[in-house]
Order: structure tokens, then sequence, then C-alpha cells
DNA sequence: CTAGCCGCTGGAGCCAGCTCCAAGTCAAGA
DNA sequence: TCTTGACTTGGAGCTGGCTCCAGCGGCTAG
């Protein structure tokens, strides 16, 4: 079990965003240990670290809150599926296709942008040369 | 010359955004017609639209800024060059192949998140259709 | 000439997503 | 026992990035 520091620390999230986050309902509550304090389990802990990572691909609170309640672990391949969980793999998975599809269009305007930054540098190497060769 | 309303339209920002971008110092005040009225040039639609795809690739405003401030580097390959200009070419270089080299570690961040997306992806059509077959 | 559109300005409001604070509880250590 | 320090709560405040609005001015069509 762990405090909230230390899972702060382990997930990257300050103490008062992991409880934001169980505010808003983003995570559920952990238990509490002697005088209301939390702690979390592995499993809370490995929750928590999977939404840092949806996080880091720009998705929204709200999106990440609907795909983590539509299952209930992001990590575990070799777990066994209900079949509640068997019924919400087909929307998870439409929701993890539009991240996709989001995530690609993103890669593509930083490509344009990387090739016409290329150019631009190529274009003062020239003008550099130009300018030592005259 | 474009009026507001038509660079709204060509960029995909709206009026009240380029008024804004404009107040914070992202985007330079254009001409102004009779009655104060602003007039943009095609190359303040240009920049308005190269700051339209930063926008998509998730920078901030305060990035795009000093990016468009400090490099200029998105001005166009045939201005003339000032002897100002070319004195300045190198750092300016130095910059730009800064920003390339961070927009190359960000392609690499969000390459990585769309692989394991892939392959969340994969695994849940898997389940699917084992569920399917059996 | 006047109604209907723009467009202008300054400033308020709004949403997401935190971040900070006061005031309190509790446990462990000097 | 007293202090220190980590935790609790509810709520206020803040930043980024718009978005809207009132109240005004100027062009153009009827």
């Amino acid at each position: 079990m762990y405090t909230i520091r230390q899972v702060a620390d382990l997930t990257g999230f300050s103490p008062d965003t992991l409880r934001y986050y169980e505010k808003i309902g983003l995570l559920k509550s952990p238990q509490r240990g002697s005088g209301e304090v939390r702690m979390y389990s592995e499993e809370d802990v490995r929750l928590a670290s999977a939404v840092h990572c949806l996080k880091k691909t720009g998705m929204s609170l709200d999106d990440m809150k609907e795909f983590i309640q539509e299952g209930r672990c992001l990590a575990d391949h070799s777990s066994l599926w209900s079949d509640e969980d068997l019924q919400t793999v087909s929307t998870r998975s439409q929701i993890l296709l539009k991240q996709l599809e989001r995530m690609e269009r993103q890669r593509q305007a930083l490509d344009d942008l990387i090739k016409q930054t290329k150019d631009k540098l190529g274009f003062y190497n020239e003008v550099l040369k130009e300018t030592i060769s005259q």
C-alpha cells in the first residue's frame, strides 16, 4: 500500500492532482487507513500510471474517464475477461481508434513542419555559402 | 488585401481569435484601412496559416511566439535579406536547428505512443476475434 | 436618410485543469 | 508532553486560450 505522496512520486502527478482526479471521478477513491489517510493499492497505482500515459497523448480528462470506466485495467493482457468486459471492448476499441487518428493527424502536422523547417535550414545554409563565396 | 473575416475563413481562426493573437503579440498588427479596419497582406495570411498549422501540433501560444519571432523561420524564401539579416543568419540557423531537434524528439514520443496504441488496439481486436470464434 | 452589416475596442465571462490555502486531525520522535 | 510533519477537507484562485458582449463608427442598399 502506498501513501498519496508515494503515488505522486511514482506517477508524476502531484498529490493535489491525484485528489482532484478522484474528485472528478477519473480515479476511484482508494482505501483509507487510520485517520482517513488514503492508501493506494498496486492496482490503483497502475491505473494512475495508465492515466499519466494517456495524458501524455493529449487525451482530455473526460475522454479518459469514459475510457477507464468502460473497463477496469489497461495493463494486464493476461487477465481473465468477464462478460461485462467483453461487452465494452468494442467501445474502448473505438475510443482508442479515435485517439489514434488524432495522434496520426498530429504527427502529419509535425512532419510537415519538420520538412518546412529543414527546407528553411537548407535555404539559410545556401545564403551563408553564397555570402562566404562572394 | 484581406479583411479579418476573409482571413478567418482562410485560416480557420475566428476574427476574435485573430484579434486575440494580435493582442498577445503572436501576430503583428496588420495595416489599417479607412475607419481603422484591419487589412491583412498575403504575408500576414501566410503567417496566420502557419500559426494554425503549428497550433494543430499542440504547440503553446508562447512557444509559437518565440518560434516565430526569434527565427522568422516561416517567412518567405524569396524575401530580400538586409545586412542585419545576413549577420544573424547563422544565429537563426542554430535556433532553427534547436527547434528541429525539439520537434524530432516530439515526433519520436508521438511515434512511441502511436505504436503503443496500435498494440493495444491489436490486442482488443484479438480478444474480439477469439470471442466470436468460440 | 436610415437600416443592416460589418468592424472596432475594452472588458467580462467561460471552460479545463490544476494549484494553493486555511484550518483541522493524527502519529511518531525528542 | 510538545513539536513536527504528513495528511485531510472545502473552497478560492490561477493560467491558458479563447469567446462573447455593449456600445460605438462607417459603408452601402433601398
